[in-house]
DNA sequence: CTGAAAGCGCTTACAG
DNA sequence: CTGAAAGCGCTTACAG
């Protein structure tokens, strides 16, 4: 069933019925408008899609690009907590505005290229930062609006959607030094990553606001991870510091801080006040339950699908085209006051 | 840059440009292959992937269907504790074949039909069960080959791709009996679930088998989240019964179930051991690490998108297109040993 | 081994 | 308000 069979079944031209199924009713009369719908739900006809793609010079496809991938087939996995959330408010608000949503993994800049001029996608969307250079090379290319998460370029042709990780770590620092503690040790391998160093900062900041001095024996270089979370928490507990509390760049971190910690004789919070970041739903289910930052993902999933449908749709962003969002921080039991 | 320039640079006609990209090498010279090669290579041509649809009457695009969508716009969040895995290695399995993944929600039948339609889908993969009835429409409407997540359909059309539910509680249950347990308790509302009845009837079996009889009271029908599990435990550690254990259908549920107990003045697993069901990574956070049974999910992914790929490509798949693959019990603390 | 032509299912000027 | 024709970028018989 195609466009032509609706066209001689209604009896009227192609044109026509194209006319109809887009709206453009101003070229129709209302009575051939009925005629035609009629028709088209009676045999379900549904338009051809690739073939307005090729016409029409754009597809209504949104490419996500949802991870890079080296040599390890599995190396990927369980890498971004968010992805569930972010794949799925993504995909609803471009259907919304008519757009199809298709994922991608990537090894390099050339297989986006690839993939965009396939299927003259309409746009782009990073669920993770690439380095500026590749943006860069990117939008050289010009091949359409493209969106990034945790990205902190500033080319005013690509679009970004960051949380505030600044105030993140600020919150989470400040948060303890409301609570009594000045002996705060940063648990993050900060330096080389621009999104870890800017919540450093923020840490480094909620210090010096209070006037307690940076000490560089309370900062810990560990890896966001879990595995590494432990080893940060053990190495603490042998350490015998003044350290009373501990801030994190992840929530994993923060988790398998505590363990290695009571694995190392602490008890938590008792001994060492532990806060995450992410505010993971997993923060609920430990023990004691973490005190986290908490990004609004659904936030700034929908934001940077919206700046993006509005850059394809009118060639430009009417606000900044570089957004933070506020962060918050999600008080639970992992955090002792001791005043 | 169209096939037809590529043509005219290289000073051969658009079908031998068509062969060569093909790699339909029979029909075109070496040297000619290697001259449009390189002309390929300088311009960066890439072939225009909706032209093809077009005349191939095939897209080489799968939709994943990811979910079903009712009222309330954010229903579906943290649904599927899965969902990145399978997305992420349908894709890269996918990718390797040569097709391009879409992914799509849906609110009805219609849905998938108009979509499927849309873009001349070569295949469609549900991510969870639909009711028989509705694949059977689907079967009929004869769009592209579907497989389908834990559905128990027997419809040959159709390929599924299950884990052994039976096996999985009949692991959990026999691995507390073995622990020396016989008061064990069953948290989960299963009734009208077929997947949660298959596991019910393993908690049964186990029972059967090593002669304790099964209680009605020892039943508890709560949904599988973890506010459900906190009333569960709640409930279990007010009522003064001689249970000492309980499996559940979830993780979550069982996170929820420990803490519940723990709300209710147990102590865990000494006064109650407890399973989950899914293995998820939340599993090693908790106090104590929960001991749970596994889904080999990536196998499961692999297994769905290779038997698809098979049909799509052959008209049929040669082993049964209905997989069951096999679950393990993964040992942590939770469980206490009686004997 | 290579080419000219038709056709896939749409939309868009251009006419009337 | 409606139509006939051209064209989007491919592939596939059909010829040579």
């Amino acid at each position: 069933m195609t466009l032509k069979d609706i066209a001689e079944k209604a009896d009227v031209s192609m044109m026509t019925v194209s006319n109809v199924i887009n709206g453009k009713h101003k070229r129709v009369s209302a009575k051939t408008i009925e005629k035609v719908n009629n028709i088209i739900a009676e045999y379900g006809y549904v338009p051809n899609l690739s073939a307005r793609s090729l016409t029409n010079k754009n597809s209504n496809i949104i490419g996500i690009i949802i991870f890079t991938y080296g040599n390890n087939d599995t190396d990927y996995l369980d890498e971004n907590p968010y992805l569930h959330i972010m794949l799925q408010t993504i995909e609803v608000e471009l259907r919304k505005n008519n757009y199809f949503t298709m994922i991608h993994s990537i090894v390099d800049k050339q297989d986006i290229i690839e993939f965009s001029k396939n299927w003259n996608v309409d746009g782009i969307i990073f669920l993770y930062p690439l380095p500026d250079d590749t943006l860069k090379a990117l939008v050289a290319e010009n091949i359409c609006p493209i969106a990034v998460f945790d990205s902190r370029t500033n080319l005013p042709e690509v679009i970004t959607v960051c949380s505030d990780d600044f105030k993140g770590l600020y919150l989470s620092t400040k948060y303890l030094i409301n609570h009594g503690h000045s002996h705060i040790a940063f648990v993050s391998d900060y330096k080389e990553n621009p999104l870890l160093t800017l919540r450093f900062n923020g840490y480094r900041h909620a210090l010096e606001e209070s006037g307690i001095p940076l000490r560089q024996e309370y900062i810990f270089p560990y890896a966001s991870t879990y595995k590494e979370g432990i080893a940060a928490g053990k190495q603490i507990a042998s350490l015998n510091t003044k350290i009373t509390a501990a801030v994190t760049t992840a929530d994993v971190s923060a988790i398998g801080l505590m363990e290695g910690a009571r694995l190392g004789g602490y008890r938590i919070p008792a001994q060492l006040s532990v806060t995450g970041y992410d505010d993971l739903s997993l923060c609920q289910y430990t023990s004691p339950k973490l005190t986290s930052v908490s990004q609004n993902i659904r936030q700034k999933a929908l934001c940077a699908t919206d700046l993006l449908i509005e850059k394809i749709q009118t060639g430009t962003v009417a606000q900044s085209p570089h957004a933070v969002l506020d962060v918050e921080i999600v008080e639970r039991q992992s955090v002792l006051s001791l005043i």
